[in-house]
DNA sequence: TATTGTTATACTCTATAACTATA
DNA sequence: TATAGTTATAGAGTATAACAATA
């Protein structure tokens, strides 16, 4: 029953808040347990990702598109080479630029992982039954209206400045 | 439309993730916004939550309740007594012990605060329209369930175990 | 001079442990 | 001895800036 869940609830964060980040976390915590022996975590498995898609472009430009900082970005490279997952090939066209490709073994750790991710979202969306690609597809139109609109910066900063200014 | 969203998505974590990534950042971002000016951000509004509440115990009490380790705890009650938001009463029964209490102002500004909050999540799930309130219930169904069974770690250890065990 | 990638430094958070005053 | 709260120290993670090689 939801008893327990209400006693949680009590006197925290609004609802959306505290559910969106209870299932973040519980989401997170999944994904960690897969990713814990992929050197860089999440991000090493989207470097990873971007090294094995078919014109990956060079460091920075994978560093730009994930949202990864340069600096950032050269230990992430740097451990996933050591893994033997990824190497630093140069660019015959400009020798500054170092391309990243992955290597046969990080093919094969790649396709593991993702579908071992494919199964944790299974999992972690059971208790919804039938109803979890409801939550799917709200949660992208969601995610995809973000991304048209930048979560309306004038509006959130209007709502930030004052307390509670204009009512729907 | 969403082949701007398409390009986002091609690649990277799956579906399910980067959704809710997408939207928990859009969330958080504009939480930080609405709380920039309380001291400890999201845990001062906790932590001050708490302490306007009816009996809320000393702080050891709720450090514990919001899982909040003892020693930030110190640091983030005092910037909210250095903001006039919360005071130290001693208690009468334990001299070691301090109970928070909220002050007028401290009532205030949660009030205002949490006013703002509501705005945002209005703010945030606008683009679902009528659906918005089914995102919030399977939100809050998912989240619920986690706490009843958190997260079955026998079923995720094992998913993280090997890469694809059980297809359903 | 600008850019790619690396390295070095500093700052923020958090975690651990030591300390005090009470019990 | 154990507990409530504080303080000090160390670590991970990140950001900033300086650097070498090339354009």
């Amino acid at each position: 029953m939801s008893g327990d869940c209400e006693a949680a609830r009590r006197g925290l964060d609004d609802d959306l808040g505290w559910a969106l980040g209870a299932v973040l976390r519980g989401y997170v915590r999944a994904v960690e347990q897969v990713l814990a022996q992929l050197p860089g975590g999440t991000r090493g498995l989207q470097v990873l990702t971007a090294a094995a898609g078919p014109a990956s472009g060079n460091q920075g430009a994978v560093a730009g598109q994930l949202g990864i900082d340069r600096t950032v970005m050269t230990y992430l490279v740097d451990d996933l080479v050591t893994a033997g997952l990824v190497t630093r090939e140069p660019d015959p066209g400009d020798r500054r630029s170092r391309v990243l490709v992955a290597t046969t073994a990080g093919h094969r750790v790649l396709d593991e992982r993702r579908r071992a991710l494919a199964d944790v979202e299974t999992h972690i969306l059971a208790p919804l039954g039938a109803e979890a690609d409801q939550l799917r597809s709200l949660l992208q139109r969601l995610a995809c209206a973000y991304r048209s609109e930048p979560l309306t910066c004038s509006g959130v900063e209007e709502l930030a400045a004052h307390g509670h200014s204009s009512t729907t």
